[in-house]
DNA sequence: ACTGGCGGGACTGCCCGTTTAT
DNA sequence: ATAAACGGGCAGTCCCGCCAGT
């Protein structure tokens, strides 16, 4: 129904401005334009909001991993594009930011934690970097993982102060000083570490939006 | 006062393990053994008891930051060790992993920002590095803040929920992949990416936890 | 709705007892038989609640000013019923007393300030008393205000503390003194300072309390 | 004490802006200047302190009903300058002030009830009248007290909201309305409604105070 | 499927008047 | 006379049910 994703888009807002504690279900149900009511009717309490937020999220991280995999194109530039749209979309849509917070939240137990959403998606496709050889010998699946997952995430976390953190060059300062390490010599010429063109950047100047 | 350093510690607890919102004053002065009048006494709302906390926290940075300072050390080197000493600390100290989860709360407004803190020292301690020639010449000073402030805190944030993620395994699995990116090749031969020697390890084989 | 008038029924005895400071919300909201959460549904605050107390008061003079208000009535007597019956009306209703008392508080700002209601109706009424001559051409419209309204003000509050003040008689005092400089000659020997017979009187003689 | 001097105005200041209940203890020391401690010293409670203020704000209506006092002088006009004085210095003192409105707080019992007081000195003075000769003969002293009482101590109330009603021109009034009911023919020639010259108007500049 | 008035507790931050150690 | 600590209490707010009416 219409009501419910107003809800859930009020919410993200009211969990990304003043967190899960703060945030109140009156103002989140009146920035929706509905009666508190309708709210207790789509949502059980107000865990049941926050799990349904952090699913739309979900959804989107979905969405943003799946994106870029074309058949036939590099799993480590896939992997890159993926951080810089995850940025992107980080900057410009309130319920994946939402959804991020909230996996934070100490007061909470997330149903379903997006940070380790995103954890298991960069494990994912790690595994189909180090299958495809362009990975190094001497860099473990482990270790990169650890370096992508905790980078992204500390930008993430930054971004929700100072958005700097999430513009597309702080993502690629960063792949510029891993890719060396990571990737074989064979792969790096062919890697970009600037991710995928903006599409409202440049000539193509037709988007109204 | 005794008390309002046990005031503090408590806090510290409280904020750690609820986050600012939902922390109470009335579970924090009762933990702390005292009443809440004590409490008001010393500080006059709960923003200024978050403030308390977030000095201490940057009193116990400081001496994490200044403590590897050996003269005569390899600037990049110290920065090394500091990263390690402050996972091991923020695994153990309360008040430390307190002050900066404070400086991530949205509906706060930190006056000693820690992880703000924490970046200035690194662009510090990253200069002197570029001054002493260890960076190699095609890593720009900033691009190596970025990378490193992003790896910590984001290490950081992940240490909440899964402690791991601060083990002393971690913080080398990342010093491993940066440094042959950044440090020039005379200074990457006398670097090591493990950390200083735990002081608390004993004989040092057997412990595998 | 009828918990609304139980909870100004029940603030007005908290008022006229306590004062507004001292007066408590959750005594209120237990004296009316209610929640607190009940009590904040139908008002926001405090404050709000007394000005519910002070406009329910409002009506209840409105109707005292108007209820003598025969057409064909002597103005003067008019008056002179009305003070009567304010002070009747004072000794028995509790919400008139403590709309009165509200606006005597120093710390409030009352929204229908109830003295200057009456002053109002006071200075209302005198102006219909000198415009059907009843007034002597040397008692000045002011002034004969200006002692109506000090004088029930003070009766009122001096009532508070010994309701002595408000019988009957101590009204007819006040008119006995007053008339005679106020009314024209023809008028005094209409007017009857006594106010109207009271209408639960009963046997007239007995009561001597 | 001079200490104590100053605890005692600065509580008349504090009461008579906010009422005994709102007022704080702590605003009222550090307003005096003084310590928490050193309040205690001199008063051992909150009602305490309210009773000295009563106390000193008694002794000042002591010295206006004997000021005028003069042998020979007519008691009427006695008691007329001294309600003329005790508006002025109503205007001009606060401790009088505060000490009036204490009496009339809901939550206290007044330990020099400073209306009555006042009440006491006016029955007082109508019986010197009534001995005199005065008075007329149909006014019983009783009546007269009711009205004078009344009428001042309205017009005190209403002079905390709206000083106008401290007027010297206010309480000329009330006595032109009442002196003709009053005061035998005789006496009537004799007295001024107006009270007595302002000594801080007119020619006689010498005083500096 | 959705609304909204209505009500219920529980809890929190804050503040206040006091008393004890010093 | 001060600094420190106490304990009680208050207003306000929040999350959540209930239920009659669409």
């Amino acid at each position: 129904m219409r009501t419910r994703e107003a809800l859930v888009r009020a919410a993200a807002e009211a969990f990304d401005q003043d967190g899960f504690a703060v945030a109140s279900l009156t103002r989140i149900s009146s920035r929706a334009g509905v009666s508190s009511g309708a709210l207790h009717f789509h949502f059980a309490n107000k865990a049941a909001l926050a799990d349904a937020v952090e699913e739309a999220a979900a959804v989107v991280l979905r969405t943003i991993t799946q994106e870029a995999a074309r058949p036939g194109r590099s799993p480590l530039q896939h992997l890159i594009d993926a951080t810089h749209r995850l940025a992107e979309v980080l900057r410009e849509d309130v319920v994946l930011r939402a959804g991020f917070e909230l996996s934070g939240e100490a007061t909470r137990v997330p149903r379903t934690d997006l940070r380790r959403c995103w954890r298991h998606r960069v494990e994912q496709q790690v595994r189909r970097c180090a299958e495809s050889g362009e990975l190094r010998e001497d860099a473990t699946a482990d270790q990169v993982v650890t370096a992508v997952v905790a980078a992204t995430v500390g930008v993430e976390v930054l971004g929700v102060r100072d958005a700097a953190w999430l513009a597309p060059d702080t993502i690629a300062q960063l792949w510029r000083l891993l890719l060396p390490t990571l990737a074989s010599e064979a792969a790096l010429a062919r890697l970009s570490p600037e991710g995928p063109a903006r599409p409202a950047a440049g000539p193509p100047a037709r988007d109204t939006r």
